[in-house]
DNA sequence: GTAAGACATCGGGATATCCGAATGTTAGCT
DNA sequence: AGCTAACATTCGGATATCCCGATGTCTTAC
Protein backbone atom coordinates (compact mmCIF):
# COMPACT_ATOMS: atom_id res chain seq x y z
CA UNK A 1 0.00 0.00 0.00
CA UNK A 2 1.48 3.26 -1.02
CA UNK A 3 5.30 2.57 -1.27
CA UNK A 4 5.55 5.97 -2.35
CA UNK A 5 3.69 7.91 0.61
CA UNK A 6 7.39 8.42 1.70
CA UNK A 7 8.81 9.44 -1.66
CA UNK A 8 7.51 13.25 -0.71
CA UNK A 9 10.53 13.26 2.35
CA UNK A 10 13.63 12.78 0.21
CA UNK A 11 15.31 10.35 2.50
CA UNK A 12 13.25 8.46 5.78
CA UNK A 13 15.13 9.73 7.88
CA UNK A 14 13.27 12.43 9.55
CA UNK A 15 14.70 15.25 7.82
CA UNK A 16 13.12 17.28 10.04
CA UNK A 17 12.04 16.44 14.12
CA UNK A 18 8.35 15.31 13.76
CA UNK A 19 7.34 17.24 16.59
CA UNK A 20 8.85 20.56 18.04
CA UNK A 21 10.67 19.62 21.44
CA UNK A 22 10.15 22.72 23.17
CA UNK A 23 6.62 23.75 24.81
CA UNK A 24 7.13 26.98 22.70
CA UNK A 25 7.55 25.65 19.32
CA UNK A 26 4.53 23.16 19.96
CA UNK A 27 2.74 26.54 20.93
CA UNK A 28 3.51 28.14 17.76
CA UNK A 29 2.88 25.01 15.72
CA UNK A 30 -0.85 24.56 17.36
CA UNK A 31 -1.19 28.20 16.33
CA UNK A 32 -0.46 27.18 12.86
CA UNK A 33 -2.05 24.69 12.71
CA UNK A 34 -5.50 26.09 14.14
CA UNK A 35 -4.91 28.36 11.15
CA UNK A 36 -5.99 25.86 8.90
CA UNK A 37 -8.55 24.62 11.00
CA UNK A 38 -11.55 26.90 9.52
CA UNK A 39 -13.20 25.75 6.50
CA UNK A 40 -13.93 29.45 5.97
CA UNK A 41 -9.99 29.75 5.92
CA UNK A 42 -9.33 26.94 4.20
CA UNK A 43 -11.54 28.23 1.29
CA UNK A 44 -10.35 31.87 1.32
CA UNK A 45 -6.75 30.19 1.21
CA UNK A 46 -8.25 28.25 -1.78
CA UNK A 47 -9.41 31.38 -3.39
CA UNK A 48 -6.67 33.37 -3.21
CA UNK A 49 -4.36 30.65 -4.35
CA UNK A 50 -3.89 31.60 -7.77
CA UNK A 51 -4.63 35.08 -8.33
CA UNK A 52 -4.66 38.40 -5.75
CA UNK A 53 -8.15 38.76 -4.83
CA UNK A 54 -9.78 42.08 -2.76
CA UNK A 55 -10.72 41.69 0.40
CA UNK A 56 -14.73 42.52 -1.31
CA UNK A 57 -14.34 39.51 -3.78
CA UNK A 58 -13.23 37.09 -0.76
CA UNK A 59 -16.21 38.51 1.28
CA UNK A 60 -18.66 37.54 -1.75
CA UNK A 61 -16.93 34.20 -2.25
CA UNK A 62 -16.93 33.25 1.13
CA UNK A 63 -20.73 34.65 2.10
CA UNK A 64 -19.87 35.71 5.29
CA UNK A 65 -20.02 39.48 6.52
CA UNK A 66 -17.51 41.54 5.85
CA UNK A 67 -16.05 42.36 9.44
CA UNK A 68 -15.60 38.03 9.98
CA UNK A 69 -13.96 37.88 6.47
CA UNK A 70 -11.66 40.55 7.11
CA UNK A 71 -10.86 38.81 10.55
CA UNK A 72 -10.01 35.47 8.80
CA UNK A 73 -7.53 37.29 6.00
CA UNK A 74 -5.76 39.21 9.16
CA UNK A 75 -5.33 35.37 10.65
CA UNK A 76 -3.99 33.77 7.59
CA UNK A 77 -1.41 36.97 7.36
CA UNK A 78 -0.53 36.58 10.43
CA UNK A 79 0.87 32.94 10.09
CA UNK A 80 1.95 34.16 6.86
CA UNK A 81 -0.45 32.20 4.81
CA UNK A 82 -1.22 34.76 2.78
CA UNK A 83 0.59 38.10 1.64
CA UNK A 84 -1.40 41.37 1.13
CA UNK A 85 -0.21 43.95 -1.27
CA UNK A 86 -1.59 47.34 -0.24
CA UNK A 87 -2.94 49.81 -2.93
CA UNK A 88 -5.13 52.62 -2.24
CA UNK A 89 -7.96 51.82 -0.51
CA UNK A 90 -7.84 48.10 -1.83
CA UNK A 91 -6.11 44.83 -0.22
CA UNK A 92 -4.74 42.70 -3.06
CA UNK A 93 -4.65 39.14 -0.96
CA UNK A 94 -2.57 36.53 -2.52
CA UNK A 95 -0.87 32.48 -1.55
CA UNK A 96 2.61 33.42 -2.37
CA UNK A 97 4.79 30.64 -0.58
CA UNK A 98 4.74 27.49 -2.45
CA UNK A 99 5.13 25.44 0.95
CA UNK A 100 1.39 25.85 1.77
CA UNK A 101 0.54 23.36 -0.60
CA UNK A 102 2.67 20.54 1.17
CA UNK A 103 0.50 20.36 4.99
CA UNK A 104 -2.58 20.98 2.47
CA UNK A 105 -1.73 18.10 0.32
CA UNK A 106 -0.87 15.75 2.89
CA UNK A 107 -3.64 16.45 4.95
CA UNK A 108 -6.03 15.87 2.20
CA UNK A 109 -4.36 12.88 1.09
CA UNK A 110 -4.93 11.70 4.89
CA UNK A 111 -8.56 12.60 4.46
CA UNK A 112 -8.80 10.41 1.37
CA UNK A 113 -7.21 7.84 2.92
CA UNK A 114 -9.64 7.75 5.73
CA UNK A 115 -12.64 9.68 4.58
CA UNK A 116 -15.40 7.67 5.84
CA UNK A 117 -14.05 6.91 9.70
CA UNK A 118 -13.07 10.22 9.46
CA UNK A 119 -16.35 11.77 8.96
CA UNK A 120 -18.20 8.91 11.00
CA UNK A 121 -15.94 9.65 14.28
CA UNK A 122 -18.55 11.30 16.46
CA UNK A 123 -17.03 14.78 17.45
CA UNK A 124 -18.14 13.51 21.29
CA UNK A 125 -17.25 14.93 24.64
CA UNK A 126 -14.84 17.52 23.70
CA UNK A 127 -13.12 16.30 20.77
CA UNK A 128 -13.20 18.71 17.69
CA UNK B 1 -6.14 5.56 -6.02
CA UNK B 2 -2.92 6.67 -4.22
CA UNK B 3 -2.69 10.32 -4.33
CA UNK B 4 0.85 10.01 -3.46
CA UNK B 5 1.79 9.53 -6.93
CA UNK B 6 1.71 12.93 -7.35
CA UNK B 7 4.10 14.31 -4.95
CA UNK B 8 6.91 16.50 -5.39
CA UNK B 9 7.11 16.73 -9.19
CA UNK B 10 10.21 19.60 -9.67
CA UNK B 11 8.30 21.27 -12.55
CA UNK B 12 6.79 23.90 -10.26
CA UNK B 13 3.86 23.25 -11.63
CA UNK B 14 1.18 22.72 -8.53
CA UNK B 15 1.75 18.95 -7.48
CA UNK B 16 -0.96 18.61 -5.59
CA UNK B 17 -4.56 20.85 -5.06
CA UNK B 18 -4.16 23.41 -2.79
CA UNK B 19 -7.20 23.08 -1.05
CA UNK B 20 -9.90 20.74 -1.70
CA UNK B 21 -12.60 21.98 -4.08
CA UNK B 22 -15.76 20.67 -2.59
CA UNK B 23 -16.62 22.14 1.11
CA UNK B 24 -17.04 18.89 2.37
CA UNK B 25 -13.32 18.15 1.59
CA UNK B 26 -12.50 21.61 3.64
CA UNK B 27 -14.46 20.78 6.29
CA UNK B 28 -12.65 17.52 6.92
CA UNK B 29 -9.07 18.84 6.02
CA UNK B 30 -10.20 21.83 8.81
CA UNK B 31 -11.39 18.63 11.68
CA UNK B 32 -8.00 17.43 10.66
CA UNK B 33 -5.90 20.22 10.54
CA UNK B 34 -7.31 20.81 14.18
CA UNK B 35 -6.47 17.80 15.81
CA UNK B 36 -2.77 19.20 15.14
CA UNK B 37 -4.09 22.51 16.85
CA UNK B 38 -3.72 21.52 20.44
CA UNK B 39 -0.16 21.68 22.37
CA UNK B 40 -0.67 19.27 24.13
CA UNK B 41 -1.93 17.11 21.64
CA UNK B 42 1.18 18.01 19.66
CA UNK B 43 3.13 16.87 22.73
CA UNK B 44 1.16 13.67 23.05
CA UNK B 45 2.46 12.75 19.19
CA UNK B 46 5.86 13.56 20.18
CA UNK B 47 5.50 11.13 22.78
CA UNK B 48 4.22 8.41 20.89
CA UNK B 49 6.29 9.60 17.87
CA UNK B 50 9.17 6.61 17.92
CA UNK B 51 8.02 3.95 20.73
CA UNK B 52 4.38 3.04 22.12
CA UNK B 53 3.26 4.41 25.14
CA UNK B 54 0.54 3.20 27.29
CA UNK B 55 -2.62 5.77 28.36
CA UNK B 56 -0.96 6.40 31.77
CA UNK B 57 2.76 7.01 30.53
CA UNK B 58 0.94 9.90 28.41
CA UNK B 59 -0.82 10.98 31.27
CA UNK B 60 2.32 11.44 33.56
CA UNK B 61 4.16 12.87 30.30
CA UNK B 62 0.85 15.31 29.46
CA UNK B 63 0.79 16.25 33.20
CA UNK B 64 -3.13 16.50 32.76
CA UNK B 65 -5.74 14.44 33.87
CA UNK B 66 -6.66 11.33 33.04
CA UNK B 67 -9.68 12.16 31.49
CA UNK B 68 -8.70 14.72 29.27
CA UNK B 69 -5.52 12.81 27.93
CA UNK B 70 -8.46 10.19 27.00
CA UNK B 71 -10.06 12.34 24.89
CA UNK B 72 -7.01 14.19 23.47
CA UNK B 73 -5.70 10.42 22.57
CA UNK B 74 -9.21 9.64 21.42
CA UNK B 75 -8.74 12.61 18.90
CA UNK B 76 -5.33 11.86 17.53
CA UNK B 77 -6.69 7.86 17.05
CA UNK B 78 -10.00 9.14 15.03
CA UNK B 79 -8.24 11.06 12.77
CA UNK B 80 -5.53 8.23 11.86
CA UNK B 81 -2.82 10.47 13.53
CA UNK B 82 -1.94 7.72 16.49
CA UNK B 83 -2.82 4.38 16.48
CA UNK B 84 -3.59 2.03 19.22
CA UNK B 85 -3.13 -1.84 19.98
CA UNK B 86 -4.94 -3.06 23.11
CA UNK B 87 -3.45 -5.45 25.03
CA UNK B 88 -4.85 -6.50 28.29
CA UNK B 89 -5.79 -3.72 30.14
CA UNK B 90 -3.47 -1.57 28.23
CA UNK B 91 -4.00 0.47 25.56
CA UNK B 92 -0.67 1.03 23.66
CA UNK B 93 -0.07 4.56 21.27
CA UNK B 94 1.76 4.86 18.80
CA UNK B 95 2.39 7.04 15.17
CA UNK B 96 2.88 4.63 12.53
CA UNK B 97 1.99 6.85 9.65
CA UNK B 98 5.26 8.31 8.08
CA UNK B 99 3.46 10.95 6.96
CA UNK B 100 2.82 12.79 9.90
CA UNK B 101 6.40 13.92 9.84
CA UNK B 102 5.54 16.29 7.08
CA UNK B 103 3.04 18.98 7.51
CA UNK B 104 4.46 18.95 11.12
CA UNK B 105 7.78 19.54 9.15
CA UNK B 106 6.55 22.19 7.04
CA UNK B 107 4.70 23.84 9.96
CA UNK B 108 7.45 23.86 11.79
CA UNK B 109 10.18 25.47 9.75
CA UNK B 110 7.09 28.10 8.27
CA UNK B 111 7.32 29.48 12.17
CA UNK B 112 11.17 28.67 12.13
CA UNK B 113 10.98 31.09 9.59
CA UNK B 114 8.47 33.67 11.28
CA UNK B 115 8.84 33.19 14.34
CA UNK B 116 9.00 36.70 15.88
CA UNK B 117 6.05 37.54 13.85
CA UNK B 118 4.16 34.77 14.66
CA UNK B 119 5.03 34.74 18.55
CA UNK B 120 4.18 38.61 18.30
CA UNK B 121 1.54 38.51 16.39
CA UNK B 122 -1.35 39.63 19.07
CA UNK B 123 -4.17 37.32 18.89
CA UNK B 124 -6.71 39.96 18.43
CA UNK B 125 -10.62 39.94 18.02
CA UNK B 126 -11.35 36.48 17.48
CA UNK B 127 -8.12 35.05 15.53
CA UNK B 128 -6.89 31.93 16.86
C1' DG C 1 -15.49 -13.25 45.37
C1' DT C 2 -13.24 -9.06 46.17
C1' DA C 3 -10.04 -5.54 45.33
C1' DA C 4 -7.22 -2.73 42.55
C1' DG C 5 -5.50 -0.89 38.13
C1' DA C 6 -6.22 1.02 33.34
C1' DC C 7 -8.97 3.18 30.39
C1' DA C 8 -13.58 5.42 28.76
C1' DT C 9 -17.28 8.49 29.61
C1' DC C 10 -20.22 11.89 32.00
C1' DG C 11 -21.31 16.55 34.38
C1' DG C 12 -19.95 21.38 35.03
C1' DG C 13 -17.24 25.56 34.71
C1' DA C 14 -13.83 28.53 32.19
C1' DT C 15 -12.03 30.13 27.97
C1' DA C 16 -11.60 30.52 22.96
C1' DT C 17 -13.56 30.98 18.56
C1' DC C 18 -17.12 32.13 15.36
C1' DC C 19 -20.63 35.10 13.84
C1' DG C 20 -23.47 39.40 12.47
C1' DA C 21 -24.17 44.18 13.17
C1' DA C 22 -22.47 48.61 14.15
C1' DT C 23 -18.76 51.79 14.25
C1' DG C 24 -13.84 53.71 12.87
C1' DT C 25 -10.34 54.81 9.60
C1' DT C 26 -8.33 55.85 5.28
C1' DA C 27 -8.40 56.70 0.16
C1' DG C 28 -10.52 58.50 -3.85
C1' DC C 29 -14.15 61.32 -6.13
C1' DT C 30 -17.29 65.59 -7.07
C1' DA D 1 -15.45 70.31 2.10
C1' DG D 2 -18.54 66.57 1.71
C1' DC D 3 -19.39 62.00 0.28
C1' DT D 4 -18.89 57.24 -0.86
C1' DA D 5 -16.19 52.87 -1.01
C1' DA D 6 -12.95 49.54 0.99
C1' DC D 7 -11.04 47.73 5.06
C1' DA D 8 -10.29 47.42 10.05
C1' DT D 9 -12.04 47.08 14.67
C1' DT D 10 -15.39 46.66 18.44
C1' DC D 11 -19.68 44.75 20.77
C1' DG D 12 -22.47 41.10 22.38
C1' DG D 13 -24.35 36.47 21.78
C1' DA D 14 -23.92 31.43 20.40
C1' DT D 15 -21.10 27.48 20.08
C1' DA D 16 -16.91 24.71 20.56
C1' DT D 17 -13.06 23.29 23.09
C1' DC D 18 -10.40 22.70 27.18
C1' DC D 19 -9.97 21.25 31.79
C1' DC D 20 -10.97 18.72 36.25
C1' DG D 21 -13.32 15.49 39.22
C1' DA D 22 -16.39 11.65 39.61
C1' DT D 23 -18.31 7.58 37.74
C1' DG D 24 -18.56 3.38 34.70
C1' DT D 25 -16.50 -0.80 32.44
C1' DC D 26 -13.30 -4.25 31.79
C1' DT D 27 -9.05 -6.91 33.09
C1' DT D 28 -5.94 -8.79 36.29
C1' DA D 29 -4.34 -10.24 40.88
C1' DC D 30 -5.21 -12.02 45.56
Amino acid sequence: MSVSAASRVSTAKAPVPPVPADPMGRDLLARFSRALGDATRLALLAFCAESESTGNECVVHAGLSQGRVSAHLRCLVGRRLLEVRRAGRFAYSQVTDPRVADPVGFGASMVADHAASTAACARAASAP
